[in-house]
DNA sequence: GGCACGAGCCCT
DNA sequence: GGGCTCGTGCCC
């Protein structure tokens, strides 16, 4: 039995020309290749023996003269062969049962649909990796034509002789067996190829990173008799007694309790023993196990939960806003919830903005569904992925908890999902394909019937306004567990403060509260949204900024003496001299959370201080790790960027710093304010969460705008208002749904014509209809990207739906160049 | 994305 | 005339 993904392409058109004519079924398929062009279904044949295939199995087809892996959206029973076009046969199946489920592909069918993407991208989300097979390629030599005139040169030669000899190999293999052919192998192997003296054969395999374990299973019963038999073979008679104990033990477990394989070898030959294969499931989570505690809720929470329970027990969508303020037990709510659903056997999906940030959430529900829960997030590897998606599909685990990435957990039958922090802007991916999180948790709870719960402290202005609308069901928690206090606010001035002659980056208010609250022994969190030492490098002769050479954007210096580009993530050392000018009066402008803390270690020379931004969070667990030692009392101050901000609860942090929150003010975005306002609050409230009250100070050069008093104030009603009103003018979301087109190019002059050929056609296609404005073309942020520049078209409109309509009129959504996204996170 | 196929161009 | 490169269109 050879591997099934071998066999041979067959033609539908040869079966029918051997005269069985009776019906046929056929697959509509997807193939699974991230190109717009190719984004349709094409039709296979089903051969006999693969009949058992419906829609959602993953084959494996041929496609043009390759061989790659696609999705089955539909099958059709034909009465006879299509006569314009001659089907191509399945080659085999990937998985022995089918993987996408009816309510995936709807789902999926519907995102491609609104995001204007291919659906096979969408189905792809649906897997742990982004293709169920390994496909491998290796070469064969044609037997037939050992004299083919192009075997006179040594090369190709060479190369068909060691594959005569060796059998089929990889380029890889190729490469190693003949290194002094290293240079011209590629193109030896076209010249191969083209003459057919050469083959390539495609072999396809599962893949599958499971890990497995050796275990020993005791067969038969443990008689006292039988032990008394095993009376001069002292280890093995203890074998069987540890076996006794627990019928199934890993081999490795034996080897730490001196049981040698030897022993294990002779039970197996009196088949007493068994040695099996079992798949390890890797939990990278399963020590982290917090106490469980019984919680009384309070009555903000009774009353909450009580408002969610009929439409979980009626197993019916419904969209809930949970607005409690921080400390208001919104994660006991979900719990609580949770409970209820697994209770009637449906599953719950719980996602958290980013999970290593959101450990509190996490550890909760892991207190409390041990051995109920899957975690699953981006930095997982693809083995622990699979693990995870596994333990859910046997239904080991009814809990998924994670990150964006949870949503497209392959499970069935959900009740219950919940977006925590729902106005994060990271549930938006950036990149294709551009889904909003909310979007499609909404969709997956209509589409299973399910609860949704969105739940924030700070809801985003959409979220609030369509509660307002009535399309959620507004659920409010105005109180903090205790009655807490909220923290005391202080504005400072900045614009002031330099008037006064401090030029630190702290504050002389701030200063004091940190000396006073170390004195205390409290702790202090200290937010500045900027990493690096200085945020750009300028010269000082002809003001040349230095800039990234791929992406044009300003460098960030870094203590270590590297200009780094915080988009392209690559760095460069400092010129000596201006690249423009050659001057050498070069200065370094800005601060980041690295001058921050040299400041800091001056100021407060007795403060032991951590930082957290992304250079110092680039190992997978680095971001519990500095949580858990500041939260063990190992440093006083903990300083980074926004990342401090998010929803961990450390109860000695009386104290928050917060420095230039209202740096995104100036911004040319229309959330700038939402932004501005959102970090205030959240950062805020990490300060006195238990018995002292906390006090906060917050730096500002607009200590009037109403982002930042609203934000002091810790008035989210007042924000709303003054804000949704803006938008109504100003015809922004939520009042317009906004659509962003990118177009690239090599050619500057090409890019901007597309672009403003589209903006000439859509004014034309809604001339005289209300409720659209398209704006640009305009160069994006990131104006040229390796060589390829890039243009924006800004869409805003009342009416999505016919925005949709006319993209895909104008083909928009199967051109290479154009990259579309609807409901962007950011305008240019 | 990747592969085949055809047009245009260089080389001997 | 053959071979190489590059642009274009197609893949059930």
């Amino acid at each position: 039995m050879g591997n099934p993904y071998n066999r041979e392409i067959q033609s539908s058109s040869l079966a029918f020309q051997e005269g069985r004519e009776e019906s046929m079924k056929t697959a509509d398929v997807f193939v699974n290749i991230p190109v717009k062009s190719i984004a349709r279904a094409y039709t296979y044949r089903v051969p006999e023996e693969l009949s058992k295939i419906e829609a959602g199995w993953r084959v494996f087809v041929p496609f043009g003269s390759r061989k790659v892996e696609g999705f089955v959206v539909e099958t059709h029973e034909l009465a006879a062969a299509p006569e314009n076009i001659t089907l191509k046969d399945v080659i085999a199946a990937v998985d022995e049962e089918c993987w996408f489920s009816p309510q995936m592909i709807e789902i999926a069918r519907w995102l491609s649909d609104f995001y204007l993407c291919s659906l096979a991208e969408i189905m792809r989300l649906f897997m742990p990796g982004k293709s169920g097979l390994r496909i491998t390629v290796r070469y064969e030599a044609d037997e037939s034509q050992p004299d083919h005139m192009m075997l006179a040169m040594r090369g190709c030669r060479a190369i068909y002789d060691t594959l005569l000899r060796e059998g089929p190999q990889k380029k890889a293999e190729l490469r190693r067996a003949l290194p002094e052919w290293q240079e011209e192998l590629d193109d030896l192997l076209a010249k191969l190829l083209k003459y057919h003296i050469v083959r390539k054969v495609y072999e396809a395999q599962k893949r599958d990173a499971a890990q497995y374990e050796k275990i020993v299973v005791l067969c038969g019963e443990v008689t006292p008799g039988l032990l008394d038999s095993y009376r001069r073979k002292k280890a093995q008679a203890h074998l069987l007694e540890l076996l006794q104990q627990t019928p199934e033990v890993p081999l490795a477990a034996l080897k730490a309790q001196h049981v040698s394989l030897a022993t294990v070898h002779n039970l197996e030959a009196a088949g007493l023993a068994e040695i099996r294969q079992r798949r390890v499931l890797r939990d990278s989570y399963r020590d982290a196990r917090a106490s469980k505690e019984e919680v009384a809720l309070t009555e903000d929470q009774q009353q909450v939960v009580a408002q969610v329970y009929p439409a979980i027990d009626a197993a019916r969508y419904q969209g809930f806003l949970l607005k409690g303020v921080t400390g208001s037990g919104k994660t006991q709510v979900y719990i609580e919830l949770a409970e209820r659903v697994r209770a009637a056997g449906r599953r719950v999906i719980v996602l958290v903005p980013e999970i290593a940030l959101t450990g509190q959430v996490v550890m909760a529900f892991k207190s409390y569904f041990p051995d109920d829960l899957v975690v699953v997030h981006s930095r997982l590897s693809l083995a622990e992925r699979n693990d995870a998606i596994l333990r859910v599909r046997r239904n080991e685990a009814g809990i998924i908890i994670g990150a964006r990435s949870a949503l497209f957990t392959p499970a069935d039958d959900i009740g219950l999902v919940i977006l925590d922090e729902e106005q994060d802007m990271s549930y938006k991916q950036d990149e294709s394909p551009r889904y909003h999180a909310r979007v499609v948790a909404e969709k997956i709870a209509r589409v299973h019937g399910a609860v949704l719960l969105l739940g924030s402290a700070t809801p985003s202005l959409e979220s609030y306004f369509r509660a307002a609308q009535g399309e959620l069901t507004l659920l409010v928690m105005p109180r903090r567990i205790g009655d807490i206090p909220l923290p005391v606010i202080h504005c400072v001035d900045m614009r002031q403060e330099l008037r006064m002659g401090n030029r630190h980056i702290i504050s002389r208010a701030l200063q004091e509260l940190i000396e006073k609250t170390i004195a205390r022994h409290q702790q202090v969190i200290i937010m500045l949204n900027r990493r690096g030492f200085s945020t750009f490098v300028m010269c000082r002769s002809c003001g040349e900024v230095i800039r990234c050479r791929h992406c044009g954007l300003p460098l960030v210096y870094h203590r270590n003496g590297q200009l780094k580009c915080h988009h392209c993530d690559v760095q460069e050392p400092v010129p000596d001299v201006c690249p423009k000018c050659g001057s050498r009066y070069i200065k370094y402008f800005g601060s980041g959370t690295e001058k921050l803390e040299q400041e800091l270690a001056a100021l407060v020379p007795s403060a032991r201080v951590i930082r957290m931004d992304r250079d110092t969070t680039t190992t997978k667990f680095a971001h519990q790790e500095i949580l858990e030692s500041f939260r063990r009392g190992e440093y006083d101050i903990l300083l980074g960027t926004q990342m401090v901000a998010k929803g961990h609860d450390i109860p000695n942090v009386t104290a928050v710093g917060i420095i230039s929150a209202d740096s995104s003010l100036n911004m040319p975005d229309f959330r700038a304010a939402e932004r501005c306002f959102m970090l205030i609050t959240q950062t805020a409230g990490r300060a006195g969460r238990h018995e002292t009250r906390g006090q906060v100070v917050i730096q500002t050069y607009n200590p009037t705008h109403y982002a930042v008093t609203c934000g002091i104030r810790q008035d989210y009603e007042g924000f709303f208002h003054k804000e949704i009103a803006l938008r109504q003018e100003l015809f922004y979301p939520p009042y317009s749904r906004l659509v962003k087109l990118l177009y690239q190019n090599a050619s500057e002059v090409k890019a901007k014509a597309e672009a403003e050929a589209l903006v000439k056609s859509f004014e034309l296609a809604f001339a005289g209809r209300e409720g659209h404005q398209v704006i640009g073309p305009a160069p994006a942020v990131i104006a040229c990207f390796r060589g390829i520049y890039r243009f924006v078209v800004l869409i805003k409109t009342a009416d999505l739906p016919a925005v949709h309509d006319f993209l895909k009129e104008q083909q928009l959504h199967l051109r290479a160049d154009v990259a579309i996204d609807i409901d962007p996170i950011t305008m240019f």
